[in-house]
DNA sequence: AATGAATGAGAGTTCATTCAT
DNA sequence: GATGAATGAACTCTCATTCAT
């Protein structure tokens, strides 16, 4: 699953961390499979190994962690994609290397995945974060003249739509691994990338995926 | 919202059926905003306006009322897509007015809306259903010509994400009424139709929702 | 197991009497499994065959039920008494043959026995009666030569204590029929019958009983 | 009424465990007065003087509690047999030393009394431990030639009966206390025992238990 | 007379939260 | 800083009881 760095240092502060960053973890994987409403201390501190105490001696409520964990991981898409503009100029492969590293996740994380699918679903500022970095990459992608959608929501539904249901199908076992492609390439069609790109886009992004996987990695 | 018909008749087994439609509107609405696991008997019976006793005179537990709900939904998105199916003969077209049926939903009865969203999200069988629905349309497409789609889970993902994704964001209030087409043509584009007929599809499609609005009417 | 008996005579009122007689039956049956406390309408109402309205048409609530019950069980008791009384001048005999027909009510009716031995156990009216009818033997027997017990309670105890202990063994299967013999024999030398007499009482009442079996039939 | 020792000790540990024995002194109380199916933990915690939750904490239901009492009160016979054995040779003797103690305890615990009484009526596993004990007392009578009865359950159904009666009868207040010695000079008759030892062993029964008063004190 | 739908009080059980250790 | 015992509110579910049919 996602991975919270064990914070290095020594001494109290730094036990304290690590204990906080057990119960950052234990909220992830419980965000996997159960509803942010339906987390309970009790399955927070099993999970993590600690006591209710301890639990409350970090955090002052579930929905406090929670949110915690929505504002790492948050912060986490958003300095992948910070690093993905830094090595990739291309809108349009920007958008598939992003869905495909989303895909990927899907594989070898299913945790994180069902974590982040039910955050974007159901965590309002964690919803907005996720649209506004899709939307920038679309409107990147109309700017410099790959993409050919009119301005708006659509766009931004659709790709997030499409994403985020692939993941759920992919963690769910509806769906394959080999499928991964065929969603990238129906997602750049859909934005009217032109069509003998495609293909082209598709591979490059496979072998940056390949070479920057990522990992929800949580500090 | 949607409505469960109040069964005409007389006598007690009529008070009985009209106690149980006002628990599974109550469920239904209630899904709309909580997670079928958070649900609570005082929730459902609150908006019903009945008691707790009576809640379990009708139902063994809520899992059960939100089965019945599920169930009920279910089988009122079949009967559309059979009425669907009987009065338009392109596959584009049907998916395009399925799609916009949905859209519609979102504006009209946003309760619905959500609770279906929901649902679809975190009901097994419901989902099930759904997507078989969506497979179907999308490969009598691809068996008549109109659509230009590998076999698989990809192209599903993608019609259903967008759709959900699109219905949610309508009813958050994150997009307008006049994002609809777009919505639709976006779909159509990517599942091949050729360019010239997305216009014309959805043009027709949108007459047809006009004539034939759909309400997940529940009996 | 015990049987109420079905009035004749035609019309309402017998209907209504039928009704109330299965109620009263279920409530026997359901003592020799259930402490008068945990009984339920429900439970009642189920192995009666009716309805809970139809319950409360005739009884104000279910420990009005069990006091009736006990009542006709008494009753029954006092009258089994005084056609003993009519046929046996033997006070010893008497204690033996009322001993044995409740072993053998063990055998051939374990749930009135079961009840039986409940309700002597929990409800004070009935123990009342029941150890008045053992107290009279005894000191019939005692008057008359037979017995050599001091007055007092003890040898009450002893009696009923050993009859309800025997029965209950039996109906749990702890003990066997060929047992009941010996318990007979017990209670005559403890009541200090001469030792010459027991087996000759035991044998005469083995006779008696077998002519007359006793049933709690309750009208 | 019996005491359950407070244990000694500190910390959590200590706190732990005297509410527990609380917990389970209020369950003793409670098994006097009602059927251990009726027993609800509103009333053991305001017996206890501790909350719902708290009950919670220390078992997982009422008829785990309900059966470590049994346990509890099981062990304390075994035990007080043991010593019995340790101090007194002649098995008439023990019978009527164990009956008088019983006896007695009717006197100084009525509380203790009735859930004893109870608990050997309703609960199977408590029931064979009593009936174990009582049998093997009956055995070693009539090994040594002590006691002139036939194998079987009848004398064990009758020297239990009989105990338990008196027992109940004396927390009723039906019987009083100069009846215990009748009572055992009859279970003494009863078991035949030789009428000119019967005296004996009761005067010299009397002595040891003044001596060994019992009182099922658990730990 | 019988029925069974509705009711609400109360029982069992869980869970967030506090606090002494 | 961590612990876990205690608490009581809230939740699920049952059941006696009423009443319109």
């Amino acid at each position: 699953m996602a991975e919270f760095a064990t914070p290095a240092g020594d001494g109290y502060p730094r036990k304290r961390a690590r204990t906080r960053l057990l119960l950052l973890r234990a909220g992830l994987q419980a965000l996997a499979s159960t509803g942010p409403d339906s987390l309970t201390v009790a399955q927070l501190t099993t999970l993590a190994g600690t006591s209710a105490g301890t639990f409350y001696n970090h955090f002052s409520s579930v929905s406090e962690l929670v949110a915690e964990v929505a504002e790492h991981l948050g912060q986490g898409v958003e300095i992948a994609t910070g690093v993905l503009e830094s090595i990739e100029h291309d809108p349009a492969a920007r958008v598939a290397i992003g869905t495909l590293q989303l895909l990927d996740l899907a594989e070898d994380d299913p945790i994180a995945s069902a974590a982040f699918v039910a955050m974007v679903g159901v965590l309002p500022d964690f919803r907005v974060r996720v649209r506004s970095i899709v939307r920038r990459a679309l409107e990147d992608g109309v700017r410099v003249g790959r993409f050919d959608v009119a301005p708006g929501e659509a766009p931004v539904n659709a790709v997030l739509g499409t994403s985020l249901q692939s993941m759920r199908s992919r963690v769910l076992g509806e769906s394959t691994r080999t499928e991964q492609e065929a969603v990238v390439a129906l997602l750049l069609r859909m934005l009217g990338l032109a069509a003998g790109d495609v293909g082209t886009v598709v591979t490059r992004s496979q072998e940056v995926v390949s070479a920057h996987p990522w990992r929800p990695l949580l500090v």
